[in-house]
DNA sequence: TCTGGGGTCCTAGGACCC
DNA sequence: TCTGGGGTCCTAGGACCC
């Protein structure tokens, strides 16, 4: 087994430093990034923000009242997605091999580039110095013999870090470190291991393999390699990633809603937005899931049908989704409402062999090339125009792997 | 005055077929 | 008609990540 390199890079506060660098009025405050509707979290904050205790996830009044001066800005994903991408480019001047984990960060397998830059730490130091020039901001890298123990590396100084962690060092560092420091151990996971008395990687490393595969089945054999710190996935690098399984969207609404009327508008919006991706992807598929949330919020239901045909025309899944609305009472207002197509299949282009049917499919495609280029919702169909606000004003999720990321990679 | 949105993977139980 | 076992497909739900 070769030794491998791996670096992982995170930006820091990505959505928020993009912001300052782009407005100087913003640099040094506290600032948070956010969606534009009213029902919307805190995405990303400034450094001068997390300092007086906002956190991504809270209601904008929970940031307003630990942080008074706390400035919004609503997100801009163009910024973002732009910046992400050329980030993207500078990693891949150090190594073809660079799997973007999320919109902020990235592993690279700069093993076989080592001869070239001479050390690990010098291609970090490189991309750090330029990332910086270039865009004003600021990133922590991880450096490590996996990407388990890069992304945790990456962790252990924020911001502007650079830690290394040795084969040597392995054992070292995971003696004391809490096993929610590791990627895929969460809230829950804690809480068992914690029952079981694990609290530490250490801990975690030494325990029997036994008695964690016997309370969670396969995963237990991986716990007990990450407590190892063992791991052997690969960097994935752009356009070798596994193929989409399923594609969603879902939306909070701006108020509770219980008008059948309006819910089935929001569900055609859906649908629509699904659909439109599901064809910029070239997939179709066979299961279509609906998701609500009610007004208690605490409650929620899905519900899937799956159909004999794969499909991904947004009428179609609209009317999947509305035949299983009608197999249920609601019971409340609705606050979210979800829609997925899964049980994808991946389609070379045909051309129908009907008119009609072509017909369709160009007018379809004439609209979804104008959508990629003026926002998903520019064209749609008629119906939508009335319930149009909000959907424009989403901000994306850091974990979105946008477009824009994999297509500066078409050279 | 509450708590977003995009995914992936795993498990359990039932239907159905051989 | 009754019995059991294996495999596949489907639905529902939960955990994890950013």
């Amino acid at each position: 087994m070769t030794v491998r390199t791996i670096l992982h890079i995170d930006m820091n506060a990505f959505f928020a430093s993009v912001e300052q660098q782009a407005n100087p009025e913003l640099r040094g405050k506290p600032i948070a990034v956010v969606g534009g509707g009213g029902r919307t979290v805190i995405t990303t904050s400034s450094y001068e923000a997390r300092a007086c205790g906002v956190k991504t996830g809270m209601a904008i009044w929970e940031g307003k009242r630990v942080c008074p001066e706390l400035i919004l800005v609503v997100g801009d994903n163009r910024k973002y997605t732009y910046t992400s991408g050329k980030i993207n480019e500078i990693f891949r001047d150090y190594t073809p091999e660079v799997e973007a984990f999320s919109i902020d960060e990235s592993w690279l397998d700069v093993t076989h580039s080592l001869g070239i830059f001479g050390s690990a730490e010098t291609i970090a130091y490189l991309i750090k110095a330029r990332i910086r020039h270039s865009f004003g901001i600021t990133c922590s890298v991880g450096i490590a013999p996996n990407k388990l123990l890069a992304k945790l590396a990456s962790d252990m100084q924020k911001p502007d870090g650079l830690t290394v962690i040795t084969p040597d060092d392995v054992a070292r560092v995971l003696e004391r470190m809490p096993i929610k420091d590791l990627c895929g151990i969460g809230r829950r996971m804690e809480k068992n291991l914690n029952m079981m008395s694990i609290y530490t990687c250490g801990e975690l490393g030494r325990c029997e393999e036994g008695r964690l595969t016997g309370k969670f089945g396969v995963i237990g054999s991986r716990l007990k390699q990450m407590g190892l710190g063992i791991d052997h996935s690969p960097v994935v690098p752009f356009g070798e990633e596994d193929e989409v399984k399923s594609v969603g969207h879902s939306k909070t609404l701006e108020r509770d809603i219980d008008d059948p009327v309006e819910i089935r508008r929001v569900l055609l919006q859906l649908s629509e937005m699904v659909g439109s991706r599901a064809r910029k992807y070239s997939v179709s598929g066979r299961t279509i899931h609906l998701y609500v949330r009610y007004a208690d919020f605490f409650t929620s239901w899905g519900k899937q049908t799956t159909l004999k045909n794969h499909i991904n025309q947004s009428d179609e899944i609209y009317r999947a989704a509305l035949s299983i609305l009608a197999t249920v009472d609601l019971e409340q207002p609705v606050r979210l409402l979800g829609v997925c197509l899964s049980n994808l299949k991946h389609q070379a282009e045909q051309l129908p062999l009907f008119e009609e049917e072509r017909k369709k499919l160009f007018a379809t495609q004439a609209m979804d090339k104008v959508n990629a280029r003026f926002g998903s919702m520019a064209v749609t169909f008629g119906s939508l125009l009335k319930g149009r606000e909000g959907v424009e004003s989403r901000v994306i999720p850091p974990s979105w792997r946008p477009d824009g990321i994999k297509n500066v990679d078409v050279k």
